[in-house]
DNA sequence: CTTTTTCACTTGCCTGGGCAAGTGAAAATA
DNA sequence: TATTTTCACTTGCCCAGGCAAGTGAAAAAG
């Protein structure tokens, strides 16, 4: 019930129907399991995780902050108080952009890459064995492909509205 | 950097961080996408609809609690709740299970139905747009048989503890 | 039969995050 | 130059959800 077989009908068939069924799971469940352990070992969220991972890789592992809210798929407000809090334990710094005061530059403190190094071995490690052990090499490069086209529909819908 | 090419090293290489960047966008973006669509449209979260969904497909439109938590990947707690917004709109009822006092059955109502009913044509093409849309027919395969095996190993990742 | 343990579920407390309104800076308009 | 609009970001209010403690029922132990 609540699938019909036809193609063109508003509904999943059952293929479909799997097939979103595991990706259910995947977004629901991958993200919890990542928080437990991050939270467990190192005391932070997979999101912070992260914006710290994605400001160390940035030029002066500096950024705007609508930058950094882009790539990490964030609106801006979450973003605004996870800096809050990385910034009362000094793992990163704010200061407005000389260029364009509207901007606020985010750097990357050493505490912060500190930590960020402290704790991605097991984060790293638990990625490993959540996502790429289960997979043949052939299965990694056709899921990569077809998340790559997801992502990028997701993202338009995101910032498109 | 914070990458490193060995393949034994604890880091992931350039596809695997490709992969990794892609699934982190899916992960966190889609079900906000699909949150923001069912908010709008019908006053409900995609894990509400979820729940919905799950109820109307099992026998009598009934399961115990604890099964329901478990195909919906939820915890217990979290699903209490959601039950009792429900209830409170009369979209579900809850009863102990005449067997074995200690579970407790919901059985899916009448306007928990209409409400899924109601609800499902736009939700569906969402996912449609989101999801499959940017596939083609091999990659939806090579897409289900990946996360069907990541989906069986955060499973167990969640269960065994 | 009584007591203890093990369940399934619920409740309370606290934090994270969404949205909408507020602030301050730069650009556009007059 | 003065005013308005646009932009990037922050703040306040509210609600969802996690965890740990609490409840009530059934099984196990004595």
């Amino acid at each position: 019930m609540m699938r019909l077989m036809d193609t063109q009908s508003p509904w999943l068939d059952d293929d479909q129907q799997d097939l979103w069924q595991a990706l259910l799971t995947v977004v629901i469940a991958l993200p919890a399991a990542l928080d437990r352990q991050l939270q467990r070992d190192a005391g932070i969220s997979n999101f912070e995780y992260g914006v710290l991972a994605q400001l160390s890789m940035a030029d002066e592992a500096t950024m705007r902050l609508s930058d950094l809210a882009r790539v990490c798929d964030s609106t801006q407000p979450r973003l605004s108080k996870v800096m809050d809090r990385f910034e009362a334990r000094d793992w990163v710094a704010r200061r407005p952009d000389p260029g364009d005061g509207r901007y606020t530059l985010a750097t990357l403190a050493d505490a912060g890459r500190h930590k960020l190094v402290e704790s991605a071995p097991e984060h790293v490690a638990q990625v490993k064995r959540l996502v790429f052990d289960p997979l043949s090499a052939a299965q990694r490069r056709h899921l990569g492909a077809a998340l790559t086209r997801i992502a990028a529909t997701v993202r338009r819908e995101t910032e498109g509205g």
